[in-house]
DNA sequence: ACGATGCTACGGTCGCGGCCGAAGCGACGG
DNA sequence: CCGTCGCTTCGGCCGCGACCGTAGCATCGT
């Protein structure tokens, strides 16, 4: 079992911003080469190196080698959870004048929509949870959440490709976790549900990601096909 | 929204042993005195003290004052939230030669059953939710949970005390969050509907508290118990 | 009123760890 | 085969923060 000193050296791991910068870009489930990786934790190389090499020994990351190249990416998905909660209690905490530390462009964007390691967030996922909640296919509580039958159907009926051992007949009930979004402070759909809507849009091109960042941009046919589908209009 | 520079934050303040010792002995959801914390802590109370005006600051830790003994607990659950995911990952991590770092008396005593933040945890944790599972009260996913309607009416027979807004007739579901259990690897049941069993089994001397950890006595009366309640019996 | 107790504030010491420059190693390309 | 590129290792510098001793401030008991 965990031990304190464990907990510690986790928390440790995380609580350097240059790791922290590093892991928060990998929240969207991306590999990045070590390069990247130290561009966005502004460190050099070799000092990017270290890190890297004891995140990934800590269990935190996975690299992958690629000719001369080493992608690094988040070792689960059980990873990812950890930094959202620590995002949530960071988002939570009490910070007079923070809000006065806002607008720019890409924090705009990334305001309205963004993906949050495998799912969507920001507005646009917001507002997708708000349509199938007030459309009674899903439900939250606190503690998590569950896609009626009729939201299962429906989600399939769209061509989201739902889990293959939820889609089968003999479950009606398909689980799903809330995510409290940072920005808009009200929970969007994570977990299984929530890889596969975001997965869908990408793949019909709804939504596309701008370059260098976990901001998505809606595209035309992602405003009509957003609209029709789950009946969402931002703004 | 979370800046990389406050999730470093809370990664640092989790990340000292002391500070991380203090938490931890916290998270049965008990509050604690300074002068308490310092010695699970193995620090001076003046130490002790840096360290837990800088997790109240941050809004981790809530104080209460009350005579000349200033009381600190986990300031919501989802600080609580956050250190269980820090220890899933710790949990998870690569650590080679800490299968023979158990055994010992307490540490078998908090195998058995303990509290984990405000529910069951340990065997019998585990045992509880196996049961409710077995008998289709129960669904866990990857992502969430949920109780079934059979469920909600077979734990307010037995006189759990499940929160008033779920107990409307309105809900057919009650929600709940599978919490993956360090010594089982199994989850258990946390979240609204893990509380109310914890609160019910302490309620009804099922179990008692070991003082000073966070393990659970089940009491002779507490066998019975839950062997007739939920068909549990550990060995 | 007095001392005891619980906690906090201040100052000084010291060790850990992040950082970079220089150098080494392997992979690719011409 | 040699230059380039991506990455890592090593060595040394330096600053942050954890720690404690001393001292100060509240609250309680008698």
């Amino acid at each position: 079992m965990a031990s304190v000193s464990d907990i510690a050296e986790i928390g440790a791991l995380v609580g350097d911003p240059a790791r922290a910068g590093m892991l928060a870009s990998l929240l969207d489930g991306r590999a990045l080469t070590a390069a990247e990786l130290a561009r966005v934790a502004g460190v050099t190389p070799q000092t990017a190196s270290g890190h890297l090499a004891r995140l990934a020994a800590t269990g935190l990351l996975k690299v992958e080698k690629q000719g001369r190249h080493r992608y690094h990416r988040l070792a689960s998905p059980a990873v990812a959870q950890m930094l959202e909660g620590i995002m949530q209690v960071a988002a939570l905490a009490p910070r007079p004048g923070r809000a006065s530390v806002r607008v720019g462009p890409s924090d705009k964007a990334l305001r309205t929509a963004r993906t949050c390691y495998d799912h969507l967030a920001g507005r646009l996922g917001v507002a997708i949870a708000d349509a199938l909640i007030l459309a009674g296919h899903l439900e939250f509580s606190e503690d998590g959440g569950a896609l009626s039958a009729s939201g299962a159907a429906f989600l399939t009926e769209l061509g989201v490709d739902l889990p293959a051992a939820f889609g089968s007949a003999r479950r009606a009930r398909v689980f799903c976790r809330p995510c409290l979004d940072w920005s808009e402070r009200r929970p969007h759909v994570a977990g299984l549900v929530g890889r596969a809507i975001c997965h869908h849009c990408m793949e019909r091109g709804w939504v596309r990601r701008i370059a260098g960042t976990r901001a998505l941009e809606i595209t035309p046919k992602g405003v009509l096909g957003l609209r029709t589908a789950y009946g969402v209009g931002l703004n």
